[in-house]
DNA sequence: TCATTGCCGACCCGAATGGTAGGATTTCCC
DNA sequence: GGGAAATCCTACCATTCGGGTCGGCAATGA
């Protein structure tokens, strides 16, 4: 199984990318899917997303594009893959209500609270903390190890 | 986005109720199913699953039925939702080999491993620390918190 | 004015989910 | 021996969802 859509997978890429350019200066798509070898016209659907979000901000026309909101090191990897697989919710009776509660809709069926429950809360609970710990400047960091070569953006 | 099917709700489930259940005396997948309120013969398809990974056994014929093939408190979830589920992989891209080793297919593209990589590593850690750290013991503790009364098995 | 770029909605195809149906086959009880 | 009660096994099916494609409109700079 998979956790994960490639949805993620390439929003984080792209955020990746964005994060590896020098910052106020719109890096268009085109040059975001070359770069990482992505289909353009389904990146569209991924960054605006990413935009909703407000994660990224973006310039139309000629010599537009899209950069960072945020410097990297303020955003975290929660807020990213938040955005761009929605909220996440172990199993589908959980439902994030405002900030941490966690409701389970199957309580009811004999007075019984689903064992089930405990286990998934559990699990969430290492999912969120371990996107929550990692920004996306660590990811920058980390691909820089083995690429140095920032993606000499030709705009 | 749900990380797990109804197929893992549906057999960790049935773990719990095994498990509450005195060991010793085969338990009809008629009564767990009666007692959760879950189809039948859906049940059929998920217990098979437990059965070919070893974590329970059976008996066929009449008064046969299921039973822990191990006492709760030596199972762990990771391997009742890895039966259920299948691996765990964040990403399309992680298969796994043998033991804990993670490859990304993805290194390559030009040279540079997918920063990606970093983060889902992380949070399959963070799931597999979860799944490992809880036992099938301390759901069934869990569930009997709430109802205390073992489901009366009329074999 | 025109190329460039972001923005938006409709459509589409294959695969997986969440089942159902039906038939074996095995075993206990009378 | 004959049911009845069970596990087992395979095939099938409806719907949803993932992963895109396509076409067109809107805005902006040269």
């Amino acid at each position: 199984m998979t956790i994960f859509s490639s949805k993620a997978e390439y929003g984080v890429r792209l955020m990746v990318e964005l994060g590896r350019q020098e910052p106020g200066r719109p890096v268009s798509l085109k040059a975001l899917a070359d770069a990482e070898s992505l289909p353009l016209a389904y990146l569209e659907q991924v960054v605006a997303r990413l935009r909703k979000a407000g994660l990224v901000e973006s310039a139309r026309g000629a010599h537009g594009g899209y950069w960072l909101a945020r410097p990297a090191e303020e955003i975290t990897m929660d807020d990213v893959v938040e955005a761009l697989e929605g909220a996440i919710a172990p199993m589908e009776c959980f439902v994030q209500e405002d900030t941490e509660r966690i409701v389970c809709s199957h309580v009811g069926d004999h007075g019984q609270a689903c064992a089930t429950k405990l286990l998934w809360t559990r699990v969430q609970g290492g999912i969120v903390r371990s996107l929550q710990t990692t920004t996306l400047a660590d990811l920058v960091a980390f691909s820089r190890r083995t690429d140095p070569e920032p993606a000499a953006a030709p705009a």
